[in-house]
DNA sequence: CAAATGATTCGCT
DNA sequence: GCGAATCATTTGG
C-alpha cells in the first residue's frame, strides 16, 4: 500500500489525526516487518493547548521535535518506564502533533507478542493478548519504538504510516486521557477511535 | 469484574 | 525535588 507523503501530514492536525485512524503503522527492523492497524489517537493542538507538551511556547530538547517539520516522530519517555509515539503535523515553528494510542496487529504478531511478554503466543493468558497493543506504551513496547526513534523521518523507510484496506468505519470523538492537570483543555474531544473496536485505550 | 496502588526514570525548576 | 499524554498488579465485591 501507498506511504503516507509530507503533504499528508502537513495539514489542520484534528484532520490528520483523525484520518490517521485505520492507516497502518509499519516498522522495519532486524530485517523484519512489524504492522498494526491505527485505531485510536489524540490530537496536541500546540502552544494554546494547555495538555500539549509545546503550552504556553515552551520549547525545551525534548519538545523540541513538536517544532520541527511535518511526519516526522516525536519520542518521548513517560512515567519512568514507557514511551510514547506520536507524529508531528503541521509546518515548521508550529508545535501540534498526534499521539498514536491504540492498534490492531496486523504483520509480526509473535514478534510483538515477544517484545512485549518474553513468551510464545500459546503461553499467554486472555488479558496478555487482550493487552498486547492497547494503550500508546503498550504499543511501543510491542513496536519496537524506543528514543532512538526520536525525530526519525516518517516519509523514510524505518517507520512510516501506509493507506490501509478498510475505511469503512465510523469515528468516535472522545476526551483525551491522563491530562488532568490541563484546565479547560481536559475535556476537549480531541481523542479518536475506531467505533467498536476492541483494542482501544478506553471507550 | 472494577478500583486502588505502586513502579521507576527523566526532564525541568 | 517533583510530576509525568502509563501500566501491571493487587485487592475487594
Amino acid at each position: 500500500m501507498k506511504k503516507l507523503n509530507r503533504n499528508f501530514y502537513n495539514r489542520d492536525t484534528l484532520i490528520v489525526a483523525k484520518e490517521l485512524l485505520g492507516k497502518v503503522l509499519v516498522h522495519e527492523v532486524n530485517g523484519m516487518r512489524i504492522s498494526a492497524r491505527i485505531v485510536e489517537v489524540e490530537a496536541y493542538m500546540g502552544t494554546a493547548d494547555k495538555a500539549a507538551h509545546s503550552y504556553g511556547g515552551k520549547r525545551t530538547p525534548r519538545v523540541e521535535p513538536m517544532y520541527g517539520m511535518a511526519g516526522f516522530a516525536y519520542v518521548y519517555f513517560i512515567y519512568g518506564m514507557y514511551y510514547c509515539f506520536n507524529v508531528v503535523t503541521q509546518e515548521e515553528g508550529r508545535a501540534e502533533a498526534v499521539l498514536i494510542r491504540a492498534l490492531e496487529p496486523i504483520e509480526g504478531l509473535d514478534s510483538m507478542i515477544y517484545n512485549r511478554f518474553k513468551k510464545k503466543y500459546e503461553d499467554l493468558n486472555r488479558y496478555q493478548i487482550k493487552n498486547l497493543v492497547n494503550g500508546p506504551g503498550k504499543l511501543c513496547n510491542a513496536m519496537l519504538i524506543d528514543k532512538t526513534l526520536n525525530k526519525e523521518d516518517l516519509c523514510g523507510n524505518r517507520l512510516y504510516i501506509v493507506e490501509g484496506e478498510d475505511s469503512n468505519f465510523t469515528i468516535k470523538s472522545a476526551k483525551r486521557v491522563g491530562i488532568d492537570y490541563a484546565e479547560e483543555a481536559k475535556d476537549y474531544l480531541w481523542r479518536f477511535y475506531i467505533e467498536g473496536n476492541p483494542n482501544v485505550s478506553i471507550k
